[in-house]
DNA sequence: GAGGGCCAGGTA
DNA sequence: ACCTGGCCCTCG
């Protein structure tokens, strides 16, 4: 691994360089008001008498210029110019942004050095260890250190960061709590994972979460605990109604004005203001949406990750960091304790357990029974229900009479994996699927009167009929949420039907009877736990093309039952012989992904190899290929033709993945950034997109 | 990415 | 003698 430390020598000078400037800088700011951060004009310029030398990290993405460069400081900034504040400079003619690395005696550039042109803002927003770790992590990615910035540190908000610092919370330390309810008790390791961060250690757990909804209140009780032993806590989740979760849990554990939860509806000048109270170590907590991975916590103790296996936590902005990386890289370097854990288990956290580098965290078995529901399965041939409607919505006889009997006593889960209403279309004779005379795109029905329409671009098919029989009428061959609520009013007259998707997400459902139809990810919470849930159409999300398809809707399959109340029924449309629907009725995750990830292992894939994707013109990426000295071992699949978005303009894109062995990472990343460099010093026009670890791969 | 220097090959 | 495009380098 890494060697820690390289952040202290990144920014030496941040301690002992005041952060709020002192004398100097207050007699600096006169009635010239803003002008304050500007250097005088040219020829009156003279250095700074100690450390002149200002090392800045340019905002330049480009990967042959990513380096600090030198710039003298001229004494009317000396005290402005802090490691770590934003500062503007002259680059290659123009000005540009850029941050502060460190103060300096002398330059190892031999040529002349230009002046800062100003310091945008004395505030040292670049922490040296976020400094650090933001520059392992693009060499981690093949990226660069600008571009990490920019997901590191928010953009300014010059009227929040002058704003005076209210400081409600006083420095007596977090309350206590009573252990009569200590969540972790419930987990035969708990205690020790808990005892371990009360005495500052850095127990790295990979936790496998009892279902129901303790698991937030166990997250805030970890960071209780972190902040008792006077360290810093940094909770990263999935979505803003996790944040919610967590942010609730910690003010009932904490109270208020101790923690800041950081999403990205906050709006700028909000997410500044939480964002800087982290950075002056006013609050000692985060809890956050995937863009807190970089939050700037002080004396970092403790690091979370809930439910690591969501696809919304891979990071969309280039270098694509994964918070799972991230987070592991800080607890490694800040030697805090981390805790990664969800309802079920991903390959990727299981590495982390194979490799020795996490201990596994879970109940035992006798505990976990006593807290999953009863789960049975019905195939794709099982007898339909009796009830038209019911058969309409495609309701197995067995989902049909579960969510009957429990609707008398509270709210149905029920899951539904397509949106919409008829997402999927084919000929009513020949069942050829049906598609868009345009576009190729699948055809879909967006109610029950209306024509079709095709779903990539739009176009309603009032005139459809099938190119291989001539047949003109069409027939389901997805069912979508919409239609399967419509259809269950009508199978259970007088309960209501509420439904919850990507447009209008339920916050939670009350414990009174009531169809939830939701798709996969936007399942609210009800209060007491739902009576029954029916997991439906199990093959669409199984036959997806995706390595990861078996895991991901395992994980799905469980967040939802994991809102089911301990020993009631779920029911599962899925083939019983399936390996994750063993691992479901069983309630057993971590089996399911040793084995899934030895079969990985066998097959050379992701987690058990390291692999990157290569997206450009295949030109492109012949030349970047021929330019990259991959390591040793390194195996190139590809190119494929990559499907056109729907409305993507210019050339056709392919992609090529190149794989090594899990060692062998670090070097692939190196000669990719290396091979990007080249391309981009030869201003190659066509870009090569690298992705480290893509989430899909097929 | 922008600007500049250098060289080759063409043009006036 | 002068212009143009391609190549490569620097940028502090």
């Amino acid at each position: 691994m890494t060697e820690d430390g390289g952040g202290a020598d990144l920014i030496p000078g941040l301690d002992d360089v005041p952060r709020v400037p002192a004398g100097k800088a207050r007699q600096a700011k006169g009635p010239a008001g803003k002008s304050a951060g500007k250097a005088p004009k040219k020829g009156a310029r003279r250095p700074a008498e100690e450390r002149p030398v200002a090392r800045v990290a340019v905002d330049m993405s480009l990967p042959h210029l990513d380096r600090p460069f030198d710039y003298l400081v001229p004494v009317e900034l000396d005290g402005k110019a802090v490691p770590g504040c934003r500062v503007r400079v002259r680059f290659a003619g123009q000005l540009v942004d850029g941050f502060l690395l460190e103060r300096v005696e002398e330059s190892g550039h031999g040529g002349k050095l230009l002046y800062l042109e100003r310091v945008t803002s004395s505030e040292a927003v670049l922490t040296p260890e976020v400094a650090s770790l933001a520059r392992e992590v693009a060499d981690r990615y093949a990226g660069t250190f600008a571009d990490v910035l920019r997901l590191a540190v928010p953009p300014r908000h010059a009227r929040v960061e002058a704003e005076p610092v209210k400081d409600d919370a006083g420095e007596e330390p977090a309350k206590g709590h009573d252990e009569g309810d200590d969540p972790w008790l419930e987990y035969p390791a708990g205690a020790s994972f808990l005892n371990a961060l009360a005495e500052g250690r850095a127990p790295r757990a990979v936790w496998t979460a009892l279902p129901g909804p303790e698991w937030a209140a166990a997250i805030a009780r970890a960071v209780a605990v972190t902040l008792r032993a006077g360290r810093g806590a940094l909770v990263v989740v999935a979505d803003g109604r996790d944040v919610a979760r967590v942010d609730a849990a910690l003010s009932a554990e904490l109270g208020e004005g101790r923690h800041v939860a950081l999403t990205a509806e906050l709006g700028p000048a909000e997410r500044y203001r939480r964002w800087l109270a982290v950075l002056r170590g006013k609050a000692r907590a985060v809890v956050g949406t995937r863009a807190a991975m970089f939050a700037p916590v002080a004396d970092l103790g403790l690091v979370v990750l809930w439910d690591d296996g969501d696809d919304v936590h891979a990071e969309p902005h280039a270098p694509y960091p994964h918070p799972r990386e991230v987070l592991a890289l800080r607890a490694h370097r800040a030697k805090a304790a981390a805790l990664i854990g969800g309802f079920t288990r991903t390959t990727d956290a299981t590495v982390l357990v194979e490799t020795g580098w996490a201990h596994a965290l879970a109940a035992d078995r006798a505990r976990v029974r006593r807290a999953m529901p009863r789960v049975r399965y019905v195939g794709e041939d099982a007898q339909l229900a009796r009830d038209a409607a019911a058969r309409t919505a495609r309701l197995p006889n067995l989902a049909f009479e579960a969510a009957r009997r429990a609707l008398e006593e509270g709210p149905v889960l029920v899951q539904v994996p397509r949106r919409g209403y008829v997402p999927g279309i084919a000929c009513g004779r020949c069942r050829t699927p049906a598609h868009c005379v345009a576009c190729q795109g699948p055809l879909a029905l967006p109610s029950s009167h209306a024509a079709p329409y095709c779903r990539w671009c739009g176009r309603i098919a009032g005139d459809w009929h099938c190119p291989e029989c001539g047949f003109f009428q069409v027939r389901a061959i997805v069912v979508g949420a919409k239609r399967t609520a419509e259809e269950l009013g009508r199978a259970f007259p007088g309960v209501p039907v509420r439904t919850s998707g990507r447009e209008a997400i339920l916050e939670r459902v009350g414990p009174e009877r009531a169809l939830v139809v939701s798709t996969p990810g936007a399942e609210p919470p009800a209060d007491g736990g739902y009576t029954a849930g029916l997991l439906l159409d199990g093959w669409v999300l199984l036959g997806r093309p995706d390595l990861r398809a078996g895991e991901e809707t395992l994980r799905r399959w469980m967040n939802a039952a994991a809102l089911v109340r301990p020993e009631a029924p779920v029911v599962v449309a899925a083939e019983g012989a399936l390996p994750a629907v063993q691992a479901l009725v069983r309630w057993d995750p971590v089996t399911y992904a040793e084995r899934e990830l030895a079969e990985r292992r066998e097959a050379g894939f992701p987690p058990a190899a390291r692999m990157a994707s290569l997206t450009a013109t295949p030109a492109a990426i012949r030349e970047l290929l021929a330019d990259a000295r991959l390591p040793d071992g390194a195996e190139v699949l590809g190119p494929v033709p990559v499907p056109r978005q729907p409305g993507a303009e210019g050339p056709e894109k392919e992609r090529a993945l190149v794989r090594v062995p899990r060692a062998a990472g670090p070097a692939l990343a190196r000669a990719l950034k290396e091979a990007q460099g080249v391309r981009s010093a030869r201003k190659a026009t066509e870009t090569v997109r690298v992705q480290i670890d893509p989430l899909e791969l097929i």
